[in-house]
DNA sequence: ACTGTTTTGTCGTGTACACGACATTATTTA
DNA sequence: TAAATAATGTCGTGTACACGACAAAACAGT
């Protein structure tokens, strides 16, 4: 299982301007910092597209956050300095700026800019995950895969055909660990949508007529 | 229904020093905002405790954090100027001091220093949030439960008569809302550790005889 | 083109837990 | 100290949904 609170992201990036920083290029697949290392280091990521997700001991996923240009990450660990418990893995080749941890406190002594900028990131975060956690206890599944298409759209959404067709290709397996449900369940909603007419599938990208029709779906419940 | 990811709160405190700010005094129950408030005040806790929460359309409560003093609140708005999404509410009398939105600006880019501190807030806050939400996928109730004593006991624990005591009054709807669960769970799982001989009850406070001892009753899925 | 692997679709079955309904006991408020 | 209100304890009953099992389809590698 994966929670993603991802999609709707900061719009504050940082531009790629981190003085002093090493910068690394990584493949698709490799991670950048796993759960139980040290975690001295605050990253900002320049191309590509980072998934931080933790792992509960059943080996549940839990997306936290789809990194995106311009965003920091890895800061989790900055007041605890404790080992990190979260595991940063690329989504597709990505390029990351990379400095330590009091550099980075340094920078933000001297950058009031970027540290503004720092905090309305996190703000942004907090607000994200605090409605996905209440989207998980007022919402049943097909509630929070409706929801889940909604914030999708505002972050991958294209118009295509006169509709909206979210750009980016999940399997049923990421949607349901997106919204903390069982792959089967997604499947099914997702076909009953389909169904319903209210979805339609272009390899893997889901179409829809516009996100307020989506909305209509919500049972009232939610 | 209610949750809660406030137990372990930031260890960063700031000063009750923000200069030129409106200090208010509060009285249990009262509301420094509402949701669908305007929003463009930064609040800074100087005395008390104020629960912080969202609610679904079906009236279910999700709280996303119990302030102490020193901390900061009521950020969420800073970036998208936005209405407010949460509710302040004080848990007992307050003490409050309040700056517009801009003028907290001013503040952090002329203070390095308290937009470090609100770094760390937020990151804290951030972290904590995230656990909350990998425990809501991967946990059952009686998990849950467990896990949040533990979490409270880092928080509000001292010790008594050679045990742990979570020194504050909390009902089973409060708890129960801690965890997105309902209220007759609570009260039912509570029993069983009860019986169990695991906790005890001194008037509405649990008492157990260590975190160790309560962490080994999770069971083995997660 | 062939074969292994991942993804999707669709069944049951089982179960945790929400929810309503009460009775009982505390705790306020008048 | 009575009356009202809130908190607890304990029942069913219903249901959403996880989970396992499998088949079919899509995709990827050689």
């Amino acid at each position: 299982m994966e929670l993603d609170n991802t999609e709707l992201l900061s719009h504050k990036k940082i531009n790629s301007c981190i003085p002093d920083s090493k910068i690394t290029q990584y493949q698709k697949g490799d991670f950048i910092f796993q759960a139980g290392a040290p975690g001295k280091n605050i990253y900002l990521l320049n191309k590509g597209r980072i998934k931080l997700y933790r792992l509960a001991p059943a080996g549940k996923k839990v997306t936290q956050w789809f990194c995106f240009p311009g965003e920091v990450f890895g800061l989790a660990e900055l007041p605890s300095k404790k080992e990190r418990t979260i595991y940063a893995q690329c989504c597709e080749s990505c390029e990351v700026s990379e400095i330590p941890l009091n550099q980075f406190r340094d920078l933000l002594s001297s950058s009031p800019d970027i540290a503004l900028q720092v905090i309305e990131q996190l703000t942004m975060r907090l607000k994200i995950v605090g409605d996905t956690l209440l989207n998980f206890t007022a919402d049943d599944s097909r509630s929070r895969i409706i929801k889940l298409l909604v914030r999708l759209n505002t972050r991958f959404g294209v118009s295509h055909n006169n509709r909206r067709l979210i750009d980016v290709a999940l399997t049923h397996k990421e949607l349901a660990d997106m919204i903390g449900a069982c792959r089967q369940t997604v499947t099914t909603i997702l076909g009953d949508l389909k169904r319903e007419g209210k979805i339609e599938f272009i390899n893997h990208r889901i179409s829809f007529r516009s996100p307020a029709a989506l909305e209509a779906l919500i049972d009232q419940r939610g």
